[in-house]
RNA sequence: GCCCAGAUAGCUCAGUCGGUAGAGCAGAGGACUGAAAAUCCUCGUGUCGGUGGUUCGAUUCCGCCUCUGGGCA
């Protein structure tokens, strides 16, 4: 099964591009976002707007309550069946989106059965953490599981205890997981990766952030704040929401507040560039070497027919 | 015009009791299997404002100059 996937760093500029190659190769869109699923948070996480999404049906947006606890499992199965019903219409499916660990659930067979959560346990080792050190709780994965201990961070006190979840609930270690990625062959997946010259992006990611504020985030985040969210809840963690939240806080001026998603925007840029020098397969589209948006999409689409 | 305080990395500043210097931020690189827009790791040579003096040696001490704050007229 052919599948397609345009991805890039954020404010690269995918929207437009995708939707243009759906149109040509008659196909559907599918949200590879982790902020984007989520209804409400429409500004910030630089949703397509309506006029965009009526030209071409766009899925796994708006589809996940705000308040509920959403993860890479979850998106895995929802995705799965969007493909699947994608395909059994005649459609080609298109995941457009940059979020790397979502894209991996699709593109590499991977595990989540067995390994389930336990959200008790893990606060139990939080608090541990927060009485005895981060070292504390590494200690205790380096007693059970030596070779995943020693592959993260006693900092990365996220992964010291999901690592410790893993081998509590399932009895594996975690980096059995990593060592043993295999591709996923149900599908035949077309990697295309958009990006430009860091100067460049970074001017778009600014410019984005202030057109974000012109276009009313502050009033969307309130909004969410008066529903009842605020920033323990995972959907409230995306940029430009704890941002926001922080200066209805008080905690910050408003321009500090827009300094601080344009830096955090940059970093998520970074991070997501380095996270997608990982596909070999993938086929890169430099945007700064087109005049127009419309070269670079006859460049994309012969791309993809020529890998028939 | 006079007095005081500054001038050191892209920015904010520390420091060198005289032996050419280091933090935070920015920036760069990296990791990544149920929070992933999350979480975490690594990376710091720059005419130490200019110029003269003292000295074996000055970014450091002294003089003058320039610029920037603040104060007094």
């Amino acid at each position: 099964m052919k599948i397609i996937a345009i991805i890039g760093p954020t404010a690269v500029g995918k929207t437009d591009i995708s939707i243009e190659i759906a149109k040509r190769l008659n196909g559907e869109i599918i949200n590879l976002d982790s902020v984007q699923i989520y209804k409400y948070l429409d500004i910030g996480s630089a949703k397509p707007s309506k006029e965009e999404r009526e030209q071409i049906p766009h899925h796994l947006i708006d589809c996940v309550d705000p308040f509920t606890d959403f993860s890479v499992s979850d998106y895995k199965k929802m995705a799965n069946e969007k493909i699947r019903e994608i395909i059994s219409r005649g459609k080609l499916p298109i995941l457009v989106g940059g979020t790397g660990l979502y894209l991996n659930s699709l593109y590499y067979i991977m595990n989540f059965n067995d390994s389930k959560q336990d959200l008790a346990y893990r606060s139990e080792l939080e608090e541990l953490a927060k009485v005895n050190g981060n070292e504390f709780v590494h200690n205790l994965l380096m007693k059970i599981d030596e070779s995943s201990a020693s592959q993260i961070h006693p900092n990365n006190l996220k992964r010291v205890i999901r690592a410790l979840e893993i081998n509590k609930i399932s009895g594996k270690n975690k980096k059995d997981y990593r060592e043993n990625l295999i591709l996923n062959e149900d599908y035949e997946f077309i990697l295309i990766g958009l990006n430009m010259d860091r100067k460049k992006l970074y001017a778009r990611i600014n410019r984005r952030v202030d057109s974000m504020i012109d276009n009313g985030l502050i009033d969307e985040v309130k909004k969410l704040k008066s529903l009842g969210l605020n920033d323990s809840f995972n959907s409230m963690k995306g940029i430009g929401y704890k941002e926001v939240l922080g200066y209805l806080d008080k905690k910050y001026e408003l321009d500090t507040m827009i300094t601080l998603i344009k830096l955090n925007s940059r970093h998520y840029a970074k991070r997501q560039l380095t996270w997608f020098k990982q596909y070999e397969k993938m086929k890169w589209f430099d945007l700064d070497t087109y005049s127009n948006i419309n070269g670079t999409i006859i460049d994309i689409e012969r791309y993809i027919l020529e890998q028939d």
